[in-house]
DNA sequence: GTCTATAGCGGGATAGAC
DNA sequence: GTCTATCCCGCTATAGAC
């Protein structure tokens, strides 16, 4: 469990990070091991169940990652609206930095959603504590119950669908143009 | 062109569903002859380049059958906020009544970001005519240039942001939640 | 236009030595 | 824990008959 093993660890980062940039099926395992610089051989002893477990264990890893950071995001201050802004600039501009940053899950959470049972549950694990995330944020700021959770899962969705667009468009634009809207739907 | 020999037109159509259900990664060759039925001797005859040269044109091929489905959802109603809220449920209804129905272009359009040049501007062609077609609607129902663009692009978001929280957790939820909070976006 | 056969490669996974 | 060798499979693409 935390007893972290360093080349378990380093397989999981190594793995994250590919599936974040090309998703599940275009990640060989061999990719894995050689740019891990693991050893090769220890790759099915530390995942008995092979490219399925090691998947859903670098999608888990990724949760925690980018966890900590949403909650720093929405830390950057007490107003939501200001928050959220900040949040979604902030993306855009980690993309402008570097394009080739890898998205967290969508390209994983597409693929395998109707064909991968245990990687399309992780990967529900991450959107479950992403929009916990932004309705703690909203209830704290003092929106409702119920206002807080519907506003919680629309601008997750309003993250990954700037962010889909970003990528294909090769632009950060649909991120900032998403920002500027945001004011609206905190409107009461 | 406009002369559409049946067998290439049969393979387009199928994997245009393939695409839709799997992704690029996932469909192979030898699936889409199979499930076709189409003659298996002449799919290099019909696309000399391939994969890459059947995938661009399954993706065009979508984009034109959607693009006739959004604008028909969007003449529905004459009030913008209405229609898009038809077009939210309209999407919700249709995956609850079959889940294994295929997302237009998402998955493609991830998969292929950053690995393939020409199927990304495929994919860009189809975000760029459903944007179009978003901001045509509401510059019609009175809204100013540069405001129709931007909630254009936001509303194309929104609906692909949603729709692959609801594969993920198989649900149609958050397409009907976001549906409810289309209204704020809309007021001034 | 369509067919069959096959080349050539890379994938995931396993066995067994060390 | 790690390594190597290997199996088997499916993939894209091509060649050449019909």
């Amino acid at each position: 469990m935390s007893t972290e093993n360093p080349t378990r660890r380093l397989l999981i980062e190594t793995t994250a990070k590919l599936l974040q940039n090309q998703g599940y099926n275009a990640t060989g395992l061999n990719q894995i091991t050689q740019l891990s610089g693991a050893p090769k051989g220890s790759l099915y002893y530390h995942f008995p169940d092979g490219k399925e477990q090691l998947a859903c264990e670098a999608v888990s890893h990724t949760k925690k990652v980018t966890l900590a950071g949403l909650r720093d995001a929405l830390d950057a201050s007490p107003d939501a609206v200001v928050a959220v802004q900040g949040l979604f600039t902030f993306i855009a501009d980690n993309y402008d930095q570097d394009a080739d940053l890898g998205v967290p899950i969508g390209i994983v959470a597409h693929e395998t959603a109707r064909s991968n049972e245990n990687i399309r549950q992780a990967c529900c694990g991450v959107y479950h504590a992403w929009i916990g995330e932004f309705e703690k944020k909203f209830k704290s700021c003092g929106y409702e119950a119920e206002e807080a959770a519907d506003l919680a899962v629309v601008i997750n969705g309003m993250v990954e669908g700037a962010i889909i667009m970003c990528l294909t468009q090769k632009s950060s634009v649909p991120l900032r143009t998403t920002a500027k809207l945001i004011p609206r739907l905190f409107k009461r």
